[in-house]
DNA sequence: ATGACGTCCTGCCTGC
DNA sequence: TGCAGGCAGGACGTCA
């Protein structure tokens, strides 16, 4: 679900939340999360973020790292197991689902607290960490991808899944010519590789998914599909600019909401609202009114307007 | 080496 | 109404 936009508006969200709190115990039902007790005890310094990953670093020197996949939100709140207070009067929370349903098997409600935290956040709370002053940290993960790291800084920071991404592409130090570098060792390795494929490469750049992908391709009149090899100078120089562009728009809005996400208070991202093409099939172009189309490109929907965006032409409407 | 496809999971929507 | 199939924002692994 969530790509770097939505990564970062959670990380300053929890940041701003749990700052100086400590782990006091956890609870998940997924073992694969791998989470041990040794988590339990450290105090919060700050959360940061490396590409779609989560940091949550430790006064002393550790690091929780989150990986939300698609389907994982990290919110923060306070939930109770659904029969400890709810079963007898079968009363909804305040604010809440009712209980019964789909609800009945779930073992976390929340208590209302704070944020308007969708149903479905709540029926998929996987994990939750609890916290020295009674709140608690949850991930909500439906299809339970999310992938979990706790360690030292130096055993999470420097393992090879995090040393081996590519630049942060809002990194003021990321400049044009470092872009342009990465792109001509990428084409030169894999000339037919198409670009929005090298936009989703998080060794080529880190924090790209699907929709920002197609949001940047439009932008700069680019056909998803286009090869390495057929796109010009100038268009790489488009799609650097593009590419920090939008994701700061995003950021600015707090990310995308095109179905589910929230931040971590449960809001809504806003840039879904004024998004140019991801999930508009059918819709019209904004540049050219022609309808936008809708492809497979590497197993990955992939949005775009089919005259504007023309493989071999960078301008067109 | 490369690209196509399968995999981890689950729920929802669509079309028959 | 029911049910099989397709689909989902990520990223890794496998195979030809």
């Amino acid at each position: 679900m969530p790509e770097l936009p939505e990564v970062e508006t959670i990380a300053r969200g929890l940041d701003h939340k749990l700052r100086g709190r400590e782990i006091t115990g956890f609870w998940t039902d997924w073992p694969k999360y791998g989470v041990k007790k040794s988590v339990v005890g450290h105090q919060i310094s700050h959360i940061g973020r490396r590409a779609k990953n989560i940091l949550i670093f430790f006064q002393d020197k550790h690091v929780l790292l989150v990986h939300q996949k698609m389907s994982g939100h990290l919110i923060v709140g306070r939930w109770q197991r659904a029969n400890d207070k709810f079963k007898k009067t079968r009363e909804p929370a305040q604010g809440g689902p009712a209980l019964g349903g789909k609800w009945q098997n779930q073992k976390w409600l929340p208590i209302p607290f704070k944020g308007p935290f969708t149903e479905d956040e709540n029926r998929f709370i996987r994990l939750i960490f609890f916290l020295d002053n009674g709140r608690m940290l949850a991930l909500s993960d439906l299809r339970r991808f999310a992938k979990i790291r706790f360690g030292t800084e130096k055993e999470v920071l420097e393992h090879e899944d995090l040393a081996k991404l590519g630049p942060e592409p809002l990194d003021p130090k990321f400049r044009l010519k470092d872009f342009e570098k990465i792109f001509a060792k990428a084409a030169a390795r894999r000339s037919n590789l198409k670009i929005k494929q090298l936009l989703l490469d998080q060794e080529f750049i880190s924090g790209i998914g699907n929709i920002y992908a197609d949001e940047i391709l439009w932008f700069v009149k680019t056909h998803p599909a286009t090869p390495l090899k057929k796109i010009k100078p100038a268009q790489i120089k488009a799609i650097y600019a593009a590419t920090k562009k939008i994701l700061a728009k995003a950021i600015k809005l707090g990310g995308t909401s095109a179905d589910d996400y929230r931040d971590s208070d449960g809001n809504k991202g806003r840039y879904f609202s004024v998004r140019y093409a991801y999930a508009r099939e059918k819709m019209p172009c904004y540049r050219c009114k022609t309808q936008l189309q809708r492809i497979k490109i590497a197993g990955r929907s992939s949005h775009f307007c089919p005259k504007c965006q023309i493989i071999k032409k960078l301008e067109c409407c």
